[in-house]
DNA sequence: CGTAAAATTAATAACAATTATCATTTTATA
DNA sequence: TATAAAATGATAATTGTTATTAATTTTACG
């Protein structure tokens, strides 16, 4: 990997999200800091940067892919309300990959917890409106 | 939901099949038994069989969504070489639901675990060729 | 430094998976 | 059996993402 401004640029953005963004978001942002990024140049970069472990790629939380800056062992729960993204502690789910190697012989690579339900926020505000 | 004759052959097709199958891969296996099945159809009734919980929806294992007749708690594998789908037990992950809800104080309608590696045969194959 | 090879870019076309539309047909039930 | 709701097939449209390409930027090295 070559070093560029551009993927200097996404990192630095997505680093400074809270959340865990879709590309569609991120190049909303971008484009007011830097106005001719192309939109394949950051799928291009999203994507390089997982695969070298740099940011990490959440699928099955929605239609679109959304990006991690925190590579720590986590995992996501969407609220179907909100639609807002929160971590969940790998404390749920003890010593998954090796109990999972050894059930089935396989090599784990990576792997991934998505929740769905509704969060607390929600849940109040449903309790409070009845 | 009322009767339908599709929808009946689409959830016999689908528990007849041992693996996971994607839509693309069902609906060649449909065309042979209903000519006339439109791709829409399929999609439609997958979709609200899942919604009913009669099915399972997986997502994020590759680019399309698959399909599982086994409702009962379970996970999935992906071989990254062969592409074959896999169920783990719900066993390496114990009392996951009760303890994302204690920890998180949200409520968690469905979640899901999907995990990406070699499997066993691949990883047999390539310890012969090495 | 200067320059050639390799990597990256912007722009946009292309693609794959899925969903929406709509006129027609099937199903449930009064 | 008449009628309203549900479902269908055909296909257009949409969405998210990747591929292509010519131009530009970055890196390695003489």
């Amino acid at each position: 990997m070559n070093y560029s401004r551009q993927r200097e640029i996404i990192l630095d953005t997505l680093k400074a999200n809270v959340v865990h963004p879709t590309a569609e978001y991120l190049y909303a942002i971008l484009k007011s800091k830097e106005p001719n990024i192309s939109l394949a140049t950051l799928y291009r970069n999203l994507n390089q940067l997982a695969d070298n472990g740099v940011i990490k790629k959440i699928d099955g939380l929605d239609t679109s892919s959304h990006f991690d800056h925190n590579t720590h062992e986590h995992y996501h729960f969407i609220c179907e309300k909100c639609k807002r993204v929160f971590d969940v502690s790998s404390d749920v789910a003890p010593d998954i990959v090796q109990k999972t190697e050894a059930e089935t012989g396989f090599l784990v690579k990576k792997y991934d917890i998505v929740f769905n339900g509704i969060c607390r926020d929600c849940l109040e505000k449903i309790k409070e409106s009845n």
